[in-house]
DNA sequence: TTGTAAGCGTTATCAG
DNA sequence: CTGATAACGCTTACAA
C-alpha cells in the first residue's frame, strides 16, 4: 500500500508537506510543490491508511449502527436512510446485526438480559473501534432500557424509545391512527370496527389512541367491543372479521396490511364485497396493499425518514460533543415522531347517503 | 480508554507481558502473573484498540460487503447469512450500500460506468481500511464485469456471476425451474403456459431453460407461443394470463409470486378457479404466496445460504492467501449454485384423469 | 514555505 | 519467564 512516505520520497519533499497537502491544511504550500505532490498521489494511487489515521486523531469518521434484526422488514429502509445521510457527511457505517429473531424467535421480547448477551460484545466492539456515535435500531417499536449505564458515546434510538434522557426517533403511530380513522369517518362511515395487533404492542396501543381521538372529535361514541385483537395474524384477523361484520360494522380499520388479507378473505367468503359493503383500511403500506382487490388504502411508514433523522440527530450530538471542550453536559435530548403518510386507494369509497 | 500500558503499570509488569497474556501467545507466563493481569483487565475493562492493532498486524479481521442496494428484497437475507458466518469467525463486517435503485431507478442496469462512479470510492474505502476480503452482492442476478482489473483482495460475488476467473455464488434458477415444472407435470398437467419476467433477465432465462428440460424429459413438446413475457409486472401478467387461458393451457408457471397475483386475479375474473380449473405456481416464496387463495406453490430462494456460502468461500480464499507465502496464484475459483426449495401448497392439485 | 521529530497503542524481535 | 525497544503510517507542534 502506498504511504505518505513513499509519496514524499517520490517528490523529494517531506511527509509533513504531503500530509499538509492531503489534508489541505491552512499552511501555505507553494503551488508548484502542491501540483507535483498531487500528481504523485494520483499516479501512485495514494489513499490514507485508516488505522494510522484513526490511531492518531481521536475521531474515526465511523459511526456504529446496531440492528436488532436486519431481516425485519422495517430495518433495511432505516439503515438505508442512515447510510444516505452518512455518505454526505463522509462517514463510514459499521453495521452490527444482533439477529435476535433468528436466534430466539420471539423469546427475547421482554428479556433484556438475553439481549444484553449479544448487545454487550457488539458495544465493546464499537468502543474498541472508537466509533464516534451509535444508532440502535429496534426490530419492532417499543420502550427499551438497554442503555441505562450511559456510555459517553453519542447515542440515538431509532424505531424505539426509552426514558426522557435518551434521544429517540419513532414513527408517529398515534397520528397515523388518527389520520386513518379521520379519513374513514370523513368518507361517511359511522360504525367502525378495529382489528388490532397484540394488545401490549406499542404500535397497536398508539394507533388505537389516535383512532379514539378521531372518533371523539367526530362525536362518535367509542365501542370497545368492536376492537378485536388478532395478534398480527391474518388467520386470526379472518375470524375476528366475521365477528365484526356480524356485529354490524360498516368499516374496518385493520392495523396491518398482512392482517387485512384475512379481512378481505373473510368478507369475500361471507358473500360481501370490500368497498361496496364494507370499507377496509390497512397499515404499513406494504406491496400487498396494491394487490388486494379493490386496492387498499393504507398508511406508509416513514422508515427512510426515521433513518435520516436519526443520523441527523446523531451528528448534531457528535458536533455538540466536539465543541463542548468544557465538558458541559448540555445534551440536546430530543424525542422525534415522524408522521405516517396515508395512501388513499379504493377500499374506502365515499358513502352516498 | 484503557490501554495495555495502564494495565501494565497497574500490575507492575511490562506491556510485553500483558500483550502476551492477552493474545495468549505460546510464551510461558507464570500463573501468578497471568492471574494478576487477567484480573486487572477485567477490573479496568481493557479492550484492545482496533486501530493500533490494525496498524501493527497486517490483518484487520474485517471483511467488506458491498451491496448494490440494501433495499432490494433479496439483499438483507444474504447479508444476514454473511454476518452469521462472520460472527463465528470473529470477523467484523463493514457494509457499504451503493443504493443503486434509489439513486437511479433502473438506469444503472447496463451502465457499468455509472456503477463504477459509486463503486470505486467504496472500493478505495475498503483498501484504505485494509479489509481482508470482499463480498459483492448484486441487486438482481446477472453477469457483471465490474472487477476486471483484479484487486489483490480476495473477492466473492454473491447473487451474480462474472467470467470464469471469479468465484461466485448464485441461486440455481435452472434447477428451480426444472423442479417446479417437473412437479407440475407429475401432478398430471400437460398444457403448460409460462409467464416470464424480462426476456433478457438471467433468472427468467435460466428458469425457462429448466422448464424446457423438464418438458423434454417428460416427452412433451415445448410450445414457445405459450411463453409470455410480463416484465415482472402483475398488471401485465394479468393481461398475459387471459391470452394463455384462451389458448387453452391447463397450468401456468409464473416466474414470480408478485406477478402471480395478476394471474390469480385474471383467472378469477374470467369466472374460473385457480387449482380446480387451472394450476398456478409462483416463484420466490414471498409471504404473499401463503395468502393467495388457494395457497400458492412456490420456490424458496436460498438467500441465507447464498450468504453463508459466500462467506465460507471468502474465508477459504483468505486462508489460502495467508498460507501462500510463495505467492503462488493457486486460486480456488468456484462457481456455486445453490438449489431452490420447492414449497408445495394448494395451487397444483393432482389431476384426476 | 518546508522539515524534524514525537507519539498514538499495539505486536514482534531480541536480549536478559 | 519477563522486559526494552523498534516499527506500523499518520498528524502536529515546533524548528529552520
Amino acid at each position: 500500500m502506498v504511504t505518505l512516505k513513499e509519496i514524499a520520497q517520490h517528490c523529494g519533499v517531506s511527509v509533513t508537506t504531503v500530509s499538509n497537502i492531503v489534508n489541505n491544511s491552512p499552511k501555505k504550500v507553494r503551488d508548484e510543490t502542491r501540483k507535483k505532490v498531487m500528481e504523485a498521489i494520483e499516479e501512485l494511487g495514494y489513499h490514507p491508511n485508516y488505522f494510522a489515521q484513526g490511531l492518531r486523531r481521536q475521531r474515526t469518521q465511523t459511526i456504529g449502527v446496531i440492528t436488532e434484526d436486519l431481516a425485519q422488514f422495517t430495518t433495511p429502509e432505516i439503515v438505508e436512510g442512515i447510510m444516505k445521510y452518512c455518505e454526505e457527511k463522509k462517514y463510514r457505517v459499521l453495521l452490527q446485526n444482533l439477529r435476535l429473531y433468528s436466534r430466539w424467535q420471539d423469546k427475547w421480547y421482554n428479556d433484556e438480559t438475553l439481549i444484553h448477551s449479544v448487545l454487550d460484545p457488539a458495544m465493546k466492539e464499537l468502543v474498541s473501534i472508537k466509533a464516534d456515535g451509535l444508532i440502535y435500531i429496534a426490530g419492532h417499536e417499543r420502550e427499551i432500557h438497554l442503555f441505562e449505564e450511559k456510555t459517553d458515546m453519542p447515542l440515538v434510538l431509532a424505531y424505539c424509545c426509552s426514558d426522557e434522557s435518551m434521544t429517540s426517533v419513532e414513527i408517529d403511530d398515534e397520528e397515523g391512527g388518527y389520520q386513518m380513522v379521520s379519513y374513514i369517518l370523513a368518507q361517511g362511515y359511522r360504525k367502525l370496527g378495529v382489528i388490532s395487533g397484540r394488545a401490549d404492542n406499542i404500535h397497536a396501543k398508539r394507533r388505537l389512541l389516535g383512532c379514539q381521538r378521531a372518533l371523539f372529535e367526530a362525536g362518535i361514541p367509542y365501542n370497545p367491543s368492536w376492537v378485536l385483537d388478532a395478534n398480527w395474524e391474518p388467520e386470526k384477523a379472518y375470524t375476528m372479521t366475521a365477528k365484526l361484520v356480524n356485529a354490524g360494522v360498516d368499516a374496518i380499520f385493520c392495523m396491518s396490511d398482512w392482517m387485512a388479507g384475512g379481512v378481505y378473505n373473510c368478507i369475500h367468503d361471507m358473500g360481501l364485497e370490500v368497498g361496496k359493503d364494507i370499507a377496509v383500511t390497512g397499515f404499513d403500506n406494504e406491496k400487498v396493499a396494491n394487490w388486494y382487490i379493490p386496492k387498499m388504502t393504507s398508511s406508509r411508514l416513514p422508515l427512510l425518514e426515521v433513518g435520516t433523522e436519526s443520523a441527523r440527530l446523531l451528528f448534531e450530538k457528535i458536533e455538540k460533543q466536539d465543541s463542548d471542550d468544557n465538558g458541559a453536559d448540555s445534551d440536546t435530548v430530543k424525542h422525534i415522531k415522524i408522521p405516517c403518510e396515508i395512501k388513499i386507494r379504493e377500499s374506502v369509497p365515499k358513502r352516498n347517503e
